[in-house]
DNA sequence: GAAAAAGCTTACGTTGACGTAAGCGTAATA
DNA sequence: TATTACGCTTACGTCAACGTAAGCTTTTTC
């Protein structure tokens, strides 16, 4: 099977099909900021790159993080601002930001914990049946 | 040191203090079905059950859950209804549940790759100043 | 070449999860 | 005993994250 090489752009319905998303949601990130499509024309046109912040927008919403504090996050990745006094900041929010994911992976084991148990007590309770 | 004991009930605003939530959030929770405390008169009273709950509700909040999924997740340490039907229903809702989670994990280790990513990206960039 | 599909903009509507204010009763405290 | 603290209800307000509808242009397909 060869492989199909990777599209060069996107269109927005392309996305909507590969993420499992509306229109209306993608043009909702553009709307505050998130997204940055060039157009040809009126239409909408999305470089590997957006569609790449696009995937990261989405698993920070399986995360439950806000659009606002993904844009931060997102920006993380482009440090941009070479200034020592941001660069300090930067590496704070990443700190911080990580702290917050290892509460979660906390949350998540004890939860992963809880359903072992419920689902046992479940079973059990099928075979006193 | 002696340790105090665990209270047998608690006020409302004793709960505020612990999560560090607002009275109104609490209140909420009751009005949609997730919280039952009984009532001493007009008041509110918390058993250590009902803390229990509300302490569940709160690591599913962290974990970007909604209150009504966190209600059916609650639900599911009290199986409640022995008929094999539900029972099985029950089980399947926990696998699925314990799938996302899975899924949520993946996408922590993912985020926490980068932002290690991230902070070292910095870390160079400060010392190149 | 007509109709369906895909794209666009503008704008009002909706849902979840509370915030905030008003107005009132009771209990602790200065 | 006056004032603060805590508690209650009712109800309108808010903010995020889209949904939904209307109306219009441009492709694509039959």
């Amino acid at each position: 099977m060869p492989k199909t090489p990777a599209p060069l752009e996107y269109s927005i319905s392309q996305l909507t099909k590969e993420f499992g998303i509306t229109t209306r949601s993608i043009r909702h990130y553009e709307d505050i900021g998130l997204l940055a499509p060039t157009r040809r024309g009126q239409t909408r046109v999305y470089s590997p790159a957006q569609r790449t912040r696009l995937k990261l927008i989405l698993r920070g919403k399986r995360l439950g993080i806000s659009l606002d504090d993904s844009r931060d996050i997102i920006d993380m990745y482009e440090p941009g601002k070479s200034n020592v006094e941001q660069l300090e900041k930067l590496i704070h929010a990443i700190r911080q930001q990580r702290s917050k994911l290892n509460r979660q992976l906390d949350d998540i084991t004890a939860l992963l914990k809880d359903l072992n148990q419920a689902e046992n007590d479940s079973i059990d309770a099928l075979k006193n049946q």
